[in-house]
DNA sequence: AATCTCAGCAACCGCGTTATC
DNA sequence: TGATAACGCGGTTGCTGAGAT
């Protein structure tokens, strides 16, 4: 690829780069923020010589180059936050990204969309109804604490144990406090900074924030009869099988 | 072997907020 | 105090590779 190599504060670059950055780009990038550090990312983009607009320079350094940047295989303990966080307070994706060090905003936005999102697909309801809560809380999210406990070979972090009686046995607490005693308890676990302070602190982006749906606690339902007698679908290899079995089932067995 | 489909992910876009002049 | 540039966030798009047909 070639560059101008203009001289920082020349004129403007019309013929802009997108898509794909190159192994070039990114160590033009990468150096230049070496020496001069981050920010001001326009003239960033101008002074490294790189034809990309500073928005696409920072999207990239943030979410690629940054030396502390994780990607890939999201941890069981990674999804359980992902999971509890994104009960809290929605798609505040970098709020919740905050809590996962290393983990960028549109890497938990990918993980939600494809992974989460697939199993409300395949579950026939809306990832942001009550039954798929229902089923992330009363199942998966057990099922991953199960996991991690599995994982660590030894006994479970106190943290978790709360999570993981309801796939043992009966419903251990009461709705109306189910959904933040696990929560606060698992943040101070596992995550720095922890996230029992969400609440309260619940950063805005005015007007756009749906206060409604992340400023309160999650309300569950009673964790139904039979509800642990169930079968595990694979939640993390997507293997959940077509006629595995559906809310609908959950519910009606609940019934019958 | 060729083609099709789809999941996963990187990157872009629009818009609201914040900082600076 | 208003204008505007820069920043940050969430939604969306489009490319790519793997698996299915």
């Amino acid at each position: 690829m070639e560059f101008h190599g203009k001289s920082c504060g020349g004129e403007e670059e019309l013929d802009l780069r997108r898509g794909p950055w190159t192994v070039d780009e990114d160590l033009i990038l990468v150096n230049y923020i070496a020496v001069h550090g981050e920010g001001r990312w326009n003239s960033l983009a101008r002074c490294a010589g790189l034809k990309r607009t500073g928005k696409s320079c920072r999207l990239r350094w943030l979410n690629y180059l940054r030396p502390d940047v994780r990607r890939g295989n999201i941890t069981p303990e990674e999804q359980l936050l992902i999971l509890e966080l994104h009960c809290r307070w929605g798609n505040r994706w970098s709020k919740i990204a905050q809590h996962l060090p290393g983990r960028t905003d549109n890497e938990i936005k990918n993980y939600w969309r494809t992974r989460v999102q697939k199993h409300a697909k395949q579950l026939k309801c809306d990832v942001n109804s009550k039954q798929f809560k229902d089923v992330v809380r009363f199942l998966w999210i057990p099922h991953l604490v199960e996991r991690i406990r599995a994982a660590s070979g030894g006994p479970l972090p106190a943290a978790y144990e709360n999570v993981a009686v309801p796939v043992t046995s009966g419903p251990p607490e009461n709705s109306s406090t189910a959904g933040s005693s696990s929560l606060d308890s698992l943040g101070t676990q596992f995550s720095p900074p922890a996230v029992s302070d969400g609440f309260a602190s619940g950063g805005t982006r005015a007007g756009a924030d749906n206060s409604a749906d992340v400023s309160q606690p999650c309300e569950f339902l009673p964790i139904p009869d039979g509800y642990a007698d169930l079968g595990f679908p694979d939640f993390d290899q997507g293997m959940w099988g077509d006629n595995l079995w559906t809310v609908e089932d959950v519910w009606l067995q609940q019934l019958f």
